[in-house]
DNA sequence: GATGCTATTCTGCGTTACTATATACCGGTA
DNA sequence: TACCGGTATATAGTAACGCAGAATAGCATC
């Protein structure tokens, strides 16, 4: 799916928080499970300006471990806050996507009677 | 609903789009449609960028009638290339839209298997 | 002519994701 | 040792989008 890239604002965040909040992760593997979820152009310098502005906000607790295959890694898990903010934005999520599948759906005909 | 316009970018030109193709309507239509449907936060600054867009790309024909409640309207109908912009917005949000609720809910373990 | 409503137009701003690049670390291999 | 590819974080610059806020226009009514 080809530029999709602005549909994707603000979206990708919440998938981020979500992903997240699944268990410890850091962001090479959240852009890797964001590919295999199908968002196949993400690339890592967008998951980093999302985990730098998670971590600016506070939302996420961070730890670094040593990897034996690179530089050390930055894991993060969801703090309270974080968890609030993910609730919040499936809150939204759902909001957004009923009015636009109603939209869609709806009959089409300008006065709604036939 | 507060705070929902990064979730609303690229969105927000695909109502209009569905929104035209129900029939001839001006800017400050749209905008009480879009209200009517939820987004009662969209003013008619948002509304005018995204019509100016539209004309832009030649996505759209323009008829300017007089009226009786202010200055002439600019009414505005989808044109071939429109309709299959619209087409391709639905394509985009259905993909997207599967997406999201795939990961939404999705078991939540790591692994994937218990 | 002052006010109020409808309606369009315009500008500047903040947020967001993308591109492209740099840097760092490790394992394997020649 | 010197190089390379995969892993991983970091940064600067760019473009797109929606929003706030204000100006302007036209008409009705008082």
């Amino acid at each position: 799916m080809e530029n999709i890239t602005e549909m994707l604002k603000g979206v990708l965040e919440g998938c981020v928080l979500e992903i997240i909040s699944r268990g410890e992760t850091y962001g090479y593997e959240i852009t890797q499970q964001l590919r295999e979820l199908g968002f196949t152009d993400v690339v890592e310098g967008t998951v980093y300006t999302i985990t730098m502005r998670l971590e600016k906000n506070n939302l996420v607790d961070i730890k670094k471990k040593p990897s034996t295959k690179g530089p050390p890694r930055k894991f993060y898990t969801l703090n309270a806050a974080g968890q609030e903010h993910l609730e919040i934005f499936w809150k939204k999520w759902e909001f957004i996507a009923s009015k636009i599948n109603e939209l869609k759906t709806k009959i089409k005909s300008k006065g709604g009677v036939i």
